[in-house]
DNA sequence: GAAATTATTGAACGATCATTCCAGAATAGA
DNA sequence: TCTATTCTGGAATGATCGTTCAATAATTTC
């Protein structure tokens, strides 16, 4: 009946993403967008909407994404221990490979700080996600001896992911792969 | 001779840094800078030169004085641990007891990463000179016995700066006192 | 009071902003 | 071929952007 749509919409989000977390929502033209992603004006209005509503798709994809990752590699290994570990190693393979390492959900936060509502929902809920996973594996490993008995999970978990994202804005600021994992090195030695 | 200067650059600075770390530099406006410092449009543009200019003085201003800040407190203390320790808790009292805690640094780097040479330049500057005055108490705490042997105090300071700036992007994302707290408390638990 | 300097502000600059309207080209099923 | 849908891009929208010009008011020293 009608022409298909000839772009693909995932990989037109992932252009968004990529724009978006270089330049950051203000900085980013809608100029910028439609050339980054290949995708006339007028398709992108009528694909996405406004601007604010395509950063909100390219931001809940990116940290829903990196999310699952993060808990993927989290998860696969047996011992905790190691799991956390490979979390880190994830995350810092991750920005040192891409050419400009960036990470759109710490620039959501910087951006917006708290006052935007959407920003801060998809923030607290991600940020939710990976204390809660983190924690479990804290448990367990707790639980077999593998860190010190004194830990409070959950103030680790936090501090694990508060780390996480100081190695990702390290990374945006210039460091390199050996200062990354020094400081994974130190967050995980906290544990012991 | 002549009428002299009615507005206080430095307080007007001051105002500059604080919209500037809430909405980032291409979040604000000329207009929004104008009322925020209270001084006329073109009393602003004769006094800081265009807007850019304007952001790196108040950039500049920010750094310097939270470096001097915090390296005070980091020597204030004569056992270096707790010199440390103190280095964390002006940053946390800081970042509470302010309104909108907001750090202009981390937001240059968030915005701007590596693509503007003044801010790169600025960022390197006060992480240098943050880390060394670290790693000079790492050293003394070491040869005193406070922290382990087997640390590198270079790794070490790196880890703390990281921890920094983690805390004051918790702090960002609406963390609590408690929460900004029990990082530092755990940042400082990997010195052991 | 005169001269000099600064403050203030309205007006305007061209540029760019996000967004919409619209018309024509392209591509599918009927 | 006809029709429906989408893609594309020029043109235009009104708004806002950063910035400058220019004129007036204010305040100082001489």
């Amino acid at each position: 009946m009608a022409r298909p749509k000839i772009f693909d919409p995932d990989t037109a989000l992932d252009a968004a993403i990529s724009i978006f977390s270089q330049h950051g929502f203000e900085g980013t033209s809608a100029a910028a967008l439609t050339a980054a992603m290949g995708v006339g004006r007028q398709s992108l209005y009528d694909t996405f909407g406004d601007k604010w509503q395509l950063y909100l798709l390219a931001l809940r994809r990116y940290v829903n994404r990196s999310v699952a990752t993060q808990i993927l590699a989290l998860r696969a290994a047996p011992k905790a221990l190691d799991g956390i570990a490979a979390h880190f190693s994830v995350l810092i393979e991750d920005a040192c490979s891409s050419i400009r390492p960036a990470c759109l959900g710490v620039g959501a936060i910087c951006e917006f700080g708290r006052e935007k509502p959407e920003v801060t929902e998809i923030a607290e809920a991600s940020n939710r996600l990976l204390t809660y996973a983190l924690k479990e594996r804290l448990v367990e490993a707790q639980a077999k001896g593998e860190i010190a008995g004194d830990i409070d999970p959950q103030d680790a978990a936090g501090f694990l992911v508060a780390n996480l994202v100081a190695i990702k804005l390290a990374a945006r600021a210039g460091a390199g792969r050996q200062t990354l994992q020094s400081i994974a090195a130190m967050a995980l030695r906290s544990l012991r």
